[in-house]
DNA sequence: TCTCACACCTTTGAAGTGG
DNA sequence: CCACTTCAAAGGTGTGAGA
């Protein structure tokens, strides 16, 4: 697939997005998606670095069909539904580059799930990491991504917890969870609390489900009270100066901050008249007008929800600021101090 | 390949205004 | 008092020059 036909699968897939999909929120997801390559869950880490979702990945790569990865994943009842499913794939089919610097850079597209199947009334953590792929780090050719050599010295994992953790089954399903606060740095000296990655190596996000009732601080994210999510077209390159130029176009066509003259073009091409145009796709500023109609609600609101906010089914929530990250162990035994 | 300054843009919240 | 509008500061973004 070339990507200049990415480009077009990526504003395509924006323009005509289907009506029956206006009330899923900033993420459509197509029902009756043929994908034959699964999402993976597990208890723990059991993939270890990611190694699954590497084969996943190369099994659709090699196979250079368009076909977008599921947006759904199962375990024990436990369902979660990468909610921009259709944005992280035309990504993906392109490579998904993901800038870092020193201060700390946000990912575009982030994560944004819908989670169903918990408890409730049960208080759960959830907490997002991002491991290799592979030991292998790459280059850029001029066309294509190429390993380059051994990767550099994996550096300790650091997680980002929700800043809403821990929260009730009932609060998670409720709404999105979005972890668009969440940096990515290649400074190993980060005191932020910033994810933590080396350029021009490949990454995976998974996302780690805890119940903080069973929350010890000898807990392990690869324990097996643990339930580990990945989402194969999530994966990306770590880069501090994007390589590919199509994926610093798409960047700034549909990242809201992003500026640039091809931003402009597309939001012109983007009627305001058409009906199915959603607010992905809308720029901020119409975004705001709309929210106007309303009492204020948060940025993460009006970029996601949007729809469902107007129509009364979820309700403005103002998020806090996330939470310092303190090692894993050290938070749990916060939580389990907290819920004494 | 990486860093940094820059211009451009959105978000946010305080202040102002009118009913 | 409330809802809405306006405005400025803060912060996020990609770009491009230079190291």
């Amino acid at each position: 697939m070339l990507i200049t036909d990415c480009y077009e699968n990526l504003k395509s897939a924006l323009i005509n997005r289907p009506t029956s999909n206006l009330n899923a929120g900033m993420g459509y997801v197509i029902a009756n998606e043929e994908a034959n390559i699964p999402a993976t869950s597990t208890p723990g880490s059991a993939m270890g670095t990611g190694q699954m979702a590497s084969t996943l990945n190369s099994a659709a790569r090699s196979n250079n069909q368009p076909e977008n990865l599921p947006p759904e994943s199962t375990y024990s009842g436990i369902k979660v539904m990468l909610d921009n499913n259709n944005m992280w794939n035309e990504f993906f089919k392109c490579k998904t580059e993901m800038i870092i610097t020193k201060q700390g850079r946000r990912m575009f597209p982030y994560c944004r799930f819908r989670i169903s199947g918990l408890e409730p009334f049960q208080k759960y953590t959830l907490l997002m990491d991002i491991n290799p792929v592979d030991n292998k780090c790459y280059k850029w050719t001029g066309q294509d991504w190429q390993m380059s050599g051994k990767a550099e010295a994996h550096l300790l994992r650091r997680v980002f917890i929700h800043p809403d953790s821990p929260s009730s089954g009932h609060l998670w399903m409720q709404n999105p969870v979005s972890f668009y606060k969440l940096k990515l740095t290649d400074n190993t000296m980060d005191q932020e609390g910033n994810v933590i990655l080396h350029p021009m190596h490949r990454y995976l996000p998974h996302l780690h489900l805890v119940s903080a009732e069973t929350a010890t601080e000898d807990t392990q994210l690869n324990g097996t009270d643990v339930i580990t999510f990945t989402f194969p077209q999530t994966e990306f390159f770590a880069v501090t100066a994007y390589q590919n130029v199509r994926m610093s176009q798409f960047k700034a066509d549909f990242n809201p901050f992003a500026s640039g003259p091809n931003s402009q073009a597309l939001k012109l091409k983007m009627s305001p008249s058409n009906e199915l145009k959603k607010d992905e796709t809308r720029s901020p500023k119409e975004l705001n007008q709309k929210a106007s109609q309303s009492s204020s609600v948060s940025s993460e609101a009006k970029m996601t929800g949007f729809d469902e906010l107007l129509q009364g089914k979820a309700k403005p929530h103002k998020r806090p600021e996330p939470v310092p990250l303190p090692l894993l162990a050290l938070y749990l035994q916060q939580l389990k101090s907290k819920s004494r």
